[in-house]
DNA sequence: ACACTACGATCCGCTTGATGGAACATGCGT
DNA sequence: ACGCATGTTCCATCAAGCGGATCGTAGTGT
């Protein structure tokens, strides 16, 4: 992290613009004033900048201070989805480094999860070639139990169909297990998807707080004992929750600055 | 306008602010300080000022800039649309007070132009009671016209009913009209919506560019000669644009700061 | 109608915090 | 392995920001 120091207005009027952009109705100069404990000539001033700038504007009449120009074109031009990709790139970098496993990032479909990023093992037997690959059954992957468990796509009706040797087909055990990653915050599927192929995914949320997407690590079961699988699914939970805040998630809620 | 002293170094992290804001892509820090002609040093310490404060963040490999968490979630939670009312006050004042003559603001609905505002006249021969009126004839309305020209609104099929003396009918001369006010930037109706009535409307643009409301000013035609229409056809065409720009419509083109 | 109150902008001497050139990392391409 | 391009840190200098006090203004209550 950069140095913290010779930046003092500049932080301050950070705060400012935070407290105008998260507010959602628009708040007066002296409330912001008090609310970043600054005194009200200085919030003025600052204030007075960023109006300059478009980034903040004044309500005619009472002068209340809301998001400006450039930040309403900003918000209106939406933010292009595929920007996750970049994003997730030090995640991935990161699991890939410490697991050495294979890394994904997918992002749900109609059809199962839809991988979009990876990063291969160094590993001779290794679990690759996932990106693009379609039509991988939903209640049989690490994903697709990530994505179910949070509301980011629907279990299709009819059979729960057995596609490798511990496949969950009773629909009883798949809501335990659902509510298993809900509590845990993660994912396991270990010979559910092809035999001697085990996973652990986590959820990574966007600006709503939905989930958008999911990071894992897949190796073969051999090389994933129960205790390993655990700590690699905190590990992609804390890499997902980071992903997320990049993203724009509500954080874990942090007191006033 | 407010003093522009004692905010050199927040005047200038707004710069960059307003840069990473407004590329469509990661912008490198050099490039970034190049482009405002600060100082590299500079430029690095105020950008991390932003980052700590999440409004830009990095990509994690060669570290590009872009909008960082608390900017992509206001992005995702959008901008309520009945802000409008608000940030047209001001406009509506202006109007009111220069022409002395009502003035509304109205957006395109589904059965024509839906008023959603108005400052009423100090004469007693007046035009008021348009809020909340529906079904007004998109083609005989100076309103309706507006949203007709500039793509935020079809002319209903059928006929073009004659609600008034002089209301247009022929399609030929409508699409004439449509011609002139795309080019005079504001429409006139004067004796084609009631007889007696004249009104001057110009469009007011959205974050996207594209025409959200319309700005207009009635009154009695016995008050409004030609020469008259055009000047407050201007003073629209002027506060319209002024309200654009509040509801991040792309401005003017302006130079580097 | 008038004074009162609340809020925001401005002023200005003091000093603290921002400045920017240069030196130092870092990581890329070849 | 080397050099180049890019970003970060350092530090002496001094200008720029600070904030308490004051002023202007608009809304409010009686």
């Amino acid at each position: 992290m950069i140095a913290q120091t010779g930046t003092q207005s500049t932080d301050r009027a950070a705060q400012l613009l935070l407290r105008v952009v998260e507010a959602r109705e628009p708040l007066a100069v002296g409330e912001l004033a008090t609310a970043t404990g600054l005194p009200k000539s200085t919030a003025s001033r600052l204030l007075g900048s960023l109006e300059r700038a478009g980034l903040v504007q004044r309500d005619g009449a009472r002068g209340g201070v809301r998001p400006g120009p450039a930040l309403l074109r900003f918000a209106q031009r939406g933010v292009a989805g595929d920007d996750i990709v970049s994003l997730a790139d030090g995640a991935l970098r990161e699991l890939a480094a410490v697991s050495g496993e294979t890394v994904n990032l997918a992002v749900p479909a109609h059809d199962g999860p839809d991988t979009i990023a990876e990063i291969e093992t160094g590993h001779v037997l290794g679990t690759g070639g996932w990106v693009g690959r379609r039509g991988i059954p939903q209640h049989a992957s690490a994903f697709g139990k990530v994505f179910i468990a949070f509301g980011a796509a629907r279990l299709p009706r009819g059979e729960l169909v057995a596609v490798a040797p511990r496949t969950i087909t009773d629909r009883r055990r798949f809501d335990a297990e659902l509510a298993r990653i809900r509590v845990s915050g993660y994912a396991v599927a270990v010979d559910e998807l092809e035999d001697g192929l085990a996973a652990v995914a986590a959820p990574v949320r966007g600006a709503l707080g939905e989930v958008v997407a999911s990071l894992a690590i897949s190796g073969p079961t051999l090389r994933m004992p129960a205790l390993r699988l655990e700590a690699l699914g905190r590990l992609c939970v804390e890499q997902a929750a980071a992903l997320s805040t990049k993203l724009g998630s509500p954080p874990v809620r942090e007191g006033a600055a």
